[in-house]
RNA sequence: GGGUCUGUGGCUUAGCCAGGACAUAGCGCCGGGCUUCUAACCCGGAUGCCGAGGGUUCGAAUCCCUCCAGGCCCGCCA
């Protein structure tokens, strides 16, 4: 906490200093570790260079003996501000310690929504841009102080769960041998689908059961529920494989079930917005939406988006802040959850949207069984892995080779994924996946066995804090900012922040190692630089494990 | 057509919301480094009118406007 400690006293003084509000106060990149533009605001209202204006605040803030081991220098029209040896030394303490990152508790119960695929198949390689940002998300916050529950909306009553009913109902799919559940229900939904444009009066056939399940008919619902029970399994198994968690599965037809579906249809009529015509719709037009928000079909039962409605209701009353994580496709319909939640003077969700992940064929999808699944991509990964593995340490036996072979490949994964920030659509690429060089999770993984293993043999020693190499300096340095990578992570609901200061702390690593010497080197330089790589160590495990990837000790 | 997101070296990408110091890094390319703490590594080099054009500003990749290109959305699907 060092830094942001620095850093809201040195905003204190400059403000006292200029009797400014708005300070400027950045980080200074290469040039300093905290700097200020604020000479060029003041230079206007005083006409005055900005140069001699830096240069009067640095000579004045020089002799404040507040600031203790901070130098502040005037670099042209900057204020520059550095951390002296007793800071950096400071800094590399707190970043040994166990847990380090982690954020003062916070009040208030969050709830994070992720995933929530249709359970009409497996998850591809565009669901898990979902899980990849909303694990890593969840676990920043938890990080950061917050109480989490993590949850996954189960659809367990739309029209793709009674094309799948229908199937199995009326097509005979024996399961296959070995076949995983979610790859099961898939070809039963694909085949569906292909007897419905071969035959649309079927459309009828599932229109009524959809009837049937609204109206809570015991055999339709067991049904549905049974194929979206043995689908979640997969998804579930999917989930786990990539460390991504979920404390609870919340299931649609609950709402339909418990009559809350019905409530907000009453609630929703009452609205001066509403229209009922053979459907119940809201006009959002003075909310800047042309399109109707339909929420009752002509035939009387509920749409997605009024299960929605009751879901979100539920939530704002049981939780203090929600979060959802939704596809691009989700904006429109989404904006038109908040704005009707507005008009029923509920509390809205905050939504993070990520773009499309396509594949250099086109878009993804599950109905035309054109996709990548999850557990392919997991597959092809992992072998990859096993043979990387299998080459550079042939030595291991082969259940360690295995192990380490599948976190590898999970790390490949999720950094793949992460790195990228949300709102840039991607074209799903094989080779990049398949690569575990540079800005990748493993990497970032070699680095943190790289620490470890030197550690082990140093054996026991006693740690000093005393840095002056260029390499050890920005080492310092950039470890000091971690609980700021988290705090920004988790304010600006952005990942890919923390997947930025992991490589960057890699990188920085990776190039002390190879010109500081650890082990040969002597007394307090071999002390302070053993205290250093744990420092090391333990920030890249504690950032490693944010982003859902196993901090291996050896690989 | 309307809405929305994106456009940064051959490819991928950070920075953009909160404008400032030489635009971040990777892949690929060229060249170098393993009797030395794990070479899944490191170092050097070439490659950029930050989509185009206007504007605001002392200062624009970053803010505003227009245009161009691409993704997504515009269902009584979810």
């Amino acid at each position: 906490m060092m830094y942001q400690e620095k850093y809201h006293q040195i905003e204190r003084m400059l403000r006292a200093c200029t009797s400014e509000e708005d300070i400027l106060l950045t980080t200074g990149g290469d040039h300093a570790d905290l700097a200020s533009t604020i000479a060029f605001k003041l230079a206007k209202i005083e006409k005055r260079a900005p140069q001699k204006i830096a240069a009067d605040i640095a000579e004045k803030l020089s002799g404040n003996p507040e600031l203790g081991d901070v130098r502040v220098e005037a670099t042209g029209p900057y204020v520059n501000f550095r951390f002296g040896p007793t800071l950096l030394g400071e800094a590399v303490r707190e970043a040994i310690e166990p847990g380090y990152g982690a954020l003062q508790r916070r009040s208030g119960r969050v709830v994070l929504e992720h995933t929530s695929a249709n359970p009409n198949g497996p998850l591809h390689v565009g669901h898990i841009r979902n899980t990849v940002i909303g694990d890593t998300l969840a676990r920043a916050f938890r990080k950061a102080g917050h109480s989490l529950e993590v949850q996954y909306y189960l659809n367990d009553m739309g029209r793709q769960i009674a094309i799948v009913s229908w199937g199995f109902d009326h097509l005979d799919i024996p399961r296959e041998e070995g076949e995983k559940e979610d790859h099961y229900v898939a070809r039963v939904y694909v085949a569906a689908n292909r007897e419905i444009e071969k035959n649309p009066i079927i459309t009828e056939e599932i229109d009524h059961l959809m009837q049937k399940v609204e109206r809570g008919d015991a055999e339709t619902v067991t049904k549905f529920r049974r194929a979206v029970y043995l689908c979640a399994e997969g998804i579930k198994a999917t989930l786990a494989a990539l460390n991504a968690h979920h404390d609870r599965f919340v299931w649609e037809s609950d709402f339909v079930r418990i009559g809350d579906v019905d409530r907000i249809v009453e609630q929703v009529r009452r609205l001066p917005q509403a229209h009922e015509d053979e459907t119940l719709w809201v006009d959002l037009t003075e909310q800047g939406f042309e399109k109707k928000y339909i929420l009752r079909r002509s035939d009387g039962t509920s749409v997605y988006s009024t299960r929605d409605l009751a879901y979100h209701t539920w939530k704002a009353r049981n939780y203090d802040r929600m979060i959802d994580v939704l596809g691009a496709d989700h904006k429109l319909i989404g904006a038109q959850l908040r704005a009707t939640l507005g008009l029923l003077g509920e509390k809205p969700p905050e939504i993070v949207f990520f773009e499309f992940v396509s594949l250099p064929e086109g878009s993804m999808s599950t109905r035309a069984g054109k996709f990548i699944s999850a557990d392919e991509l997991i597959e092809e990964v992992a072998a990859k892995a096993y043979e990387e593995v299998t080459a550079r340490r042939p030595e291991l036996p082969e259940a360690e080779r295995f192990a380490i072979a599948k976190s590898v490949a999970i790390a490949a994964i999720r950094y793949d994924i992460v790195k990228v920030s949300p709102e840039k659509s991607t074209v799903f690429n094989w080779k990049a996946a398949l690569d575990f060089e540079r800005q990748s999770g493993p990497y970032i993984q070699y680095a943190h066995a790289r620490a470890c293993s030197i550690l082990e043999k140093a054996g026991e020693f006693e740690r000093a804090y005393h840095y002056e190499t260029d390499h050890e300096v920005a080492l310092a340095r950039h470890l000091a900012k971690f609980p700021v990578a988290i705090e920004h992570t988790m304010q600006e609901l952005r990942p890919h922040l923390l997947a930025s200061y992991a490589r960057e702390l890699a990188d920085l690593f990776n190039a002390f190692y190879h010109y500081d010497p650890v082990l040969k080197s002597e007394g307090e330089t071999r002390n302070s630089r053993l205290a250093l790589v744990d420092a090391v160590r333990n920030t890249l495990k504690e950032s490693l494990e944010t982003l859902g990837i196993d901090a291996l000790r050896s690989m």
